[in-house]
RNA sequence: GCGCCCGUAGUUCAAUGGAUAGAAUAUCGGAUUCCGGUUCCGACGAUUGGGGUUCGACUCCCCACGGGCGUACCA
C-alpha cells in the first residue's frame, strides 16, 4: 500500500471518528506540500468543515492530532488556512524506497487475455505524399498512448488505416503515365512515398497550368475546372479502377508498393509500429453495403438524384452525404465499413482514433451514425483529438511548400545532435558505431520529447533549435541526467561496493523529496492512462530528473563514508534511473547510458 | 451566418475547483576546491476584458473582444 493510502485510510478513519461523517478513502487524494511549507503531504479539510460546525483551522488541528496519536507512519503536523501539512517520520521513507526497488514492473497491472481489449487506430497516412510533422505528432502520440494504455493493465492493438484509393492517388498515377517515362523508386535513387510525392505535386502544377490557361480564354473557375482535360482523365481513371480495370489495377499495386516501402523506413526510424493495417480499397464496399442496409431499414434516405443521405437533425446536426449520386463512397462511408471489419475481427472493448482536432465534426458524426446503424460500440467510440503543430515561421501549408517533411526533419536532428556532441567533445573515443547509436537516440529523443511534451488537445509550436538544447524542459537534458546516473553507477561498480541495509537510516530533505516523486509514478502513468496524455509522462520525467540533480548537488553519494547512507544514496541512484528509462520508453524514447 | 476548440510572464509550456498561478528560455546576479560545469541558488516578469456561481475560480456559467478549425457529391 502506497503511503497515500496509508494517509488517506487514516484520514477517513478520523473523520468519521471525530465527526461521524462517512467519507470513502478514495476521494480523499493527498498532495504533495508545496516547498514553501513545512510537511510531505498534504490534506484540503474543507469539505467537513460544514459537518464539524468548526473553523477549517480547527479541524485540521483535531485531524492532525487524531493521525499524530494513531498513524505511527505521521511524525507531526501543522495547518495553515484550511491545509493539514502532514510529516511522516522521515525513517519511514527508507522503507518506501525499498519497497519500490523490490517491487517488479512498480506494480503495474500485468495484461492477461481477461484484460480489456482497447484498438488504438492512428497514424492513417494518403499514399500520395510522404509524412510530414503533422504525422509525426499523430504517430508519435498514438505509440505512446499504446504503451501507456498497455502499462495500465490492457490488451492494446495497434491499427492503422491507409487511405490508398481515391482520386489523389489517380492524380499521381496519371502525372507518372504521362511524365514518368517509366521512373522508379530504384532508377532515381529516391524513396518511393517522395517519388510519388513529387508526381502529384506535378499533377498539380500541370492543372493549374490548364485552369489558367482555360480561364483565360473567359471560362469562370467553376468551368474550368469541370471542363479541365487532365482532371476529367484522373476522374476516368477513378471510374476504371473502381470497375477493376487490369491495367490500371496494376499500376496502382505497383505504385502502392513504393509507397509502402517508403513509410516503412520512415515508421520504423520513428520507432512506431502496427498489429493490423487496414486499406480503404477493402473496406470502403463494405462501408456502402452498410449504408444499404440502413437505407433499406429506413435509417437513411435517398434524394432524387440517387445520392445517400442521413438525417442528423434531430441530433442538433445536419444532413450528411454518405453515397454520392453515382452510388460512389465517401469519406464516412468508408470509416463505417472499416468499423465493420474491425469489429468483425477483434472483440473490442474500446476503439480509439488518433487523428486531427480538424476532424472533431467527423467523429461526432460517426459516432452517432455508428450507433444508429447498430454497432453497440459506436456510441463510446473515443476520438483522440490533436491540435496542430505550427512553425517559428508561420503554418505548415502543402500549396505554399511550408510543410516540414518527416524525413528531413529527422535526418535534421540527427545530424544537430552530432554537431552539438562533437562540438562538447562529449563523444571522443567512441566507435562510429557508438556515436551513430547515441546520435540517433539524442535526435530522435529531442524531437519526440518535444511533441509529446504538449498536451495532446493544444495546437502547439515546433522549435527544432530549441527541441535539441542540451538544457532546459528537453528530451537531451532528461537522457543527459539518465547517462550521469548510470555513469556513477558503473563507478560503485568498479569500485566494488555493495548495497548493505539502509532501512535504519534517516534520509535527508532532498533525499526524501526524491523518494516521495519516484514513489508518484504509478499514480501518474494511471493518470496519463485516464486522460490519455502522454505529456503527464513527459512533464514527470522532467520533475524527477530535476528533483535528481538537486539531490546529486548537495548530497556525495561514492564519497559518502557511512556505507549504509552511500547505500541508500546508491539505491536511490538506481530505481531513479530506471524510472526514468521506464518513463521514457512510455513516450517511445531511448536513454543512452553515456553520451 | 452557424457549430466546436483556444486566449496564462518577452517567448514556449504547466497548474483533478484549493494555499502567495509553477517551469523552461531570455536577461541580470550569485554558489560549487567534489561523483560529468549539459549542475545548483536567487532576481525580474503573466491569467484578454466585464459580470455571475462558490468558503475558495486560470479552471464552472453568461456577455464582449481576439485567434484557430469545421460547416464539400475532398480525405
Amino acid at each position: 500500500m502506497s503511503i497515500d493510502d496509508i494517509i488517506a485510510q487514516a484520514v477517513a478513519k478520523a473523520v468519521k471518528e471525530l465527526y461521524s461523517v462517512d467519507v470513502d478513502a478514495a476521494s480523499i487524494q493527498p498532495q504533495t506540500t508545496k516547498k514553501e511549507f513545512e510537511g510531505n503531504l498534504t490534506i484540503v479539510v474543507f469539505p467537513w468543515v460544514k459537518a464539524a460546525r468548526k473553523s477549517p483551522e480547527a479541524v485540521g488541528t483535531e485531524i492532525g492530532e487524531w493521525l499524530v496519536e494513531n498513524e505511527p507512519a505521521v511524525d507531526r503536523f501543522n495547518v495553515i488556512k484550511g491545509f493539514l501539512n502532514i510529516v511522516i517520520e522521515p525513517s519511514f521513507w527508507s522503507s518506501v524506497l525499498n519497497h519500490i526497488a523490490h517491487t517488479p514492473n512498480y506494480g503495474f497491472k500485468a495484461v492477461t487475455d481477461e484484460s480489456p481489449l482497447v484498438m488504438v487506430e492512428y497514424s492513417s497516412p494518403n499514399t500520395n505524399k510522404p509524412l510530414h510533422l503533422g504525422h509525426v505528432r499523430n504517430n508519435l502520440l498514438g505509440f505512446s498512448l499504446a504503451e501507456i494504455l498497455k502499462a495500465c493493465g490492457n490488451r492494446v492493438i495497434k491499427t492503422n488505416i491507409v487511405n490508398d484509393r481515391g482520386i489523389h492517388i489517380c492524380k499521381s498515377m496519371l502525372a507518372w503515365k504521362k511524365w514518368g517515362n517509366g521512373a522508379t523508386p530504384e532508377s532515381m535513387g529516391v524513396k518511393g512515398d517522395h517519388l510519388i510525392g513529387d508526381f502529384y505535386v506535378l499533377f498539380d502544377k500541370h492543372y493549374k497550368a490548364e485552369l489558367a490557361e482555360l480561364q483565360a480564354k473567359g471560362m469562370s473557375e467553376e468551368e474550368a475546372a469541370a471542363a479541365s482535360p487532365l482532371m476529367n482523365e484522373a476522374r476516368a481513371m477513378l471510374r476504371a479502377w473502381e470497375s477493376g480495370d487490369a491495367e490500371v489495377r496494376s499500376l496502382w499495386q505497383m505504385m502502392n508498393e513504393w509507397v509502402y516501402a517508403g513509410f516503412d523506413e520512415t515508421y520504423k526510424r520513428l520507432g512506431v509500429d502496427f498489429d493490423k493495417i487496414y486499406y480503404e480499397s477493402d473496406t470502403y464496399l463494405q462501408g456502402k453495403e452498410k449504408v444499404l442496409e440502413g437505407l433499406e431499414a429506413g435509417k437513411m434516405y435517398r434524394r432524387e438524384d440517387g445520392s445517400v443521405w442521413a438525417d442528423l437533425t434531430a441530433e442538433g446536426l445536419d444532413h450528411k452525404l454518405l453515397l454520392r449520386s453515382d452510388g460512389t463512397s465517401v469519406y464516412m462511408t468508408q470509416d463505417i465499413g472499416t468499423a465493420k471489419m474491425r469489429y468483425d475481427d477483434y472483440p473490442i472493448d474500446k476503439m480509439i482514433y488518433v487523428v486531427g482536432n480538424e476532424q472533431n465534426y467527423h467523429f461526432q458524426v460517426l459516432s452517432l451514425l455508428l450507433d444508429r446503424l447498430g454497432f453497440k460500440w459506436g456510441k463510446d467510440l473515443v476520438h483522440f483529438s490533436y491540435g496542430m503543430v505550427e512553425l517559428p515561421q508561420g503554418k505548415m501549408k502543402s500549396r505554399e511548400g511550408t510543410v516540414v517533411d518527416a524525413d528531413d526533419l529527422m535526418n535534421e536532428m540527427v545530424t544537430t545532435a552530432r554537431e552539438v556532441s562533437e562540438e562538447l567533445g562529449k563523444l571522443d573515443g567512441c566507435t562510429d558505431e557508438e556515436i551513430k547509436q547515441i546520435t540517433e537516440m539524442v535526435g530522435m529523443g529531442a524531437l519526440k520529447y518535444f511533441l509529446l511534451k504538449v498536451d495532446p488537445r493544444r495546437n502547439m509550436m515546433f522549435n527544432p533549435k530549441e527541441s535539441i538544447d542540451f538544457n532546459g524542459n528537453t528530451g537531451p537534458f532528461i537522457q543527459y541526467t539518465y547517462a550521469r546516473i548510470c555513469s556513477v553507477l558503473r563507478k560503485a561498480e568498479e569500485a566494488g561496493m555493495k548495497i548493505t541495509d539502509y532501512l535504519s537510516v534517516k534520509p535527508g530533505e532532498r533525499e526524501i523529496a526524491l523518494i516521495q516523486r519516484l514513489a508518484d509514478f504509478p499514480s501518474v502513468v494511471a493518470e496519463a492512462g485516464r486522460n490519455y496524455s502522454p505529456a503527464l509522462i513527459a512533464n514527470y520525467a522532467y520533475e524527477l530528473v530535476k528533483e535528481y540533480n538537486q539531490f546529486y548537488h548537495d548530497c556525495s553519494i561514492l564519497r559518502e563514508n557511512d556505507e549504509n547512507v552511500r547505500s541508500l544514496r546508491l539505491t536511490l541512484s538506481r530505481v531513479t534511473a530506471d524510472t526514468v528509462r521506464s518513463a521514457m520508453s512510455l513516450l517511445g524514447i531511448q536513454v543512452p547510458e553515456r553520451m
